[in-house]
DNA sequence: AATGCGGGGCA
DNA sequence: TGCCCAGCATT
């Protein structure tokens, strides 16, 4: 049975969104390219935590052309504790193709855009219904959850073939006249009324055109069946001394953590595992003085793993060349490399009790 | 289709 | 703790 609402769905959904709709830095722009850079941004991550990274980061990247030519440690830097930091270099070349191929225009179709790095359905789908006022489907978690309910759609939403699904019904719902405000209205929704648990019914502006709420299964929907499978890793992290720096290395350029920086870790089988000698020969030193052994145990909780940290503080004499990557740094160079966070909370531990302590 | 890829907020 | 979040690239 067809969907008998959509005009007035469509209508108050978004007048309700020209009353209601969150004050956010990337809503006073139309330039593609910032809304580029906040769409990116926001990919598995929270407004919240969005809004301070997209300022700082058009303050220093206010053009494509700016970030088409930046440093990439230093855009490395302005996304750390962002996450997901192939999105940086992604978007970096995104714009670097615009800047080439399309003189500096974002393109305003959906089979240009997708084929830029870092940019997939959803994030085609926003630029050009935000920037471009393109009638185009942005479909993501927020939309296939607000939408099930709405339509009723009982469909797995962990399933990739789903999201076609959700992508019809937006563009046979869509506001011809307001395709952004449509869009971002559905975020709205999904984010202020339309919440993944308790949503708040009662308040909802589109409440009587629900085919989950006429139900009265709105709050079990979306179905979602994958699960997600953890794995636990042990590793030995050394914070390394010698004359006043500190041994440091730079992660692969592929994979997790990529380019990132870290103390030297050494994988453990086992949480009981000895890896002293080990660490010795592959970094090439010798260890003159074990200052604090397991100093802490620190735990970091990835998505998909927990890295499980020994911390150990310790003096050491080079022997040799260290491996490529490898190299002693001051704490003031340290500041200017890109740590992911679970190296950023063992330096704070350092700073708060070891390196500034009152001894 | 399945998996890898961060980090934080919340019940 | 497990789930979720303005997803995409890779295989």
């Amino acid at each position: 049975m067809k969907y008998p609402y959509t005009q007035q769905f469509r209508q108050n959904l978004v007048e309700w969104f020209h009353r209601e709709q969150r004050n956010l830095p990337w809503r006073h722009t139309k330039d593609p390219y910032k809304i580029w850079v906040s769409e990116v941004m926001l990919q598995q991550t929270r407004v919240d935590t969005v809004i301070p990274y997209y300022q700082r980061f058009i303050d220093k990247y206010p053009t494509l052309e700016s970030l088409a030519g930046a440093d990439e440690e230093e855009l490395l830097k302005m996304w750390e504790g962002l996450g997901y930091y192939s999105r940086a270099r992604n978007l970096q070349a995104g714009v670097r193709e615009v800047v080439e191929k399309y003189g500096g225009t974002v393109p305003n179709n959906r089979h240009d855009l997708q084929k830029l790095k870092g940019v997939g359905p959803y994030t085609a789908g926003a630029i050009l219904s935000i920037a471009y006022n393109l009638p185009e489907h942005a479909v993501d978690g927020n939309v296939m959850r607000v939408l099930s309910r709405v339509l009723h759609i009982t469909e797995d939403i962990s399933l990739p073939r789903t999201r076609k699904i959700f992508e019809k019904a937006v563009d046979e719902l869509i506001h011809p006249d307001y395709p952004g405000d449509f869009n971002q209205a559905l975020m709205d929704l999904g984010a202020m009324i339309c919440t993944p648990v308790s949503p708040k019914c009662l308040l909802c502006p589109v409440r009587e055109y629900c085919l989950g709420f006429m139900e009265g299964d709105a709050d079990q929907l979306p179905i979602k069946t994958k699960k997600t499978k953890s794995k636990n890793e042990y590793y030995d992290v050394y914070i390394a001394v010698n004359d006043g720096k500190i041994l440091f290395e730079r992660r692969p350029s592929e994979g997790l953590l990529a380019n990132m920086w870290q103390f030297p870790m050494m994988p453990k089988k086992q949480p009981s595992e000895n890896t002293w000698e080990p660490f010795e020969l592959k970094y090439n030193v010798t260890i003159t003085k074990v200052l604090e052994e397991n100093f802490v145990e620190q735990k970091h909780v990835f998505s998909h793993l927990t890295w499980n940290m020994s911390c150990h503080l310790i003096e050491i004499s080079e022997n040799g060349p260290f491996p490529d990557s490898v190299q002693f740094v001051t704490l003031k160079e340290m500041e200017a490399l890109p740590l992911p966070v679970p190296m950023a909370k063992i330096m704070n531990i350092l700073n708060r009790y070891i390196f500034h302590s009152p001894e």
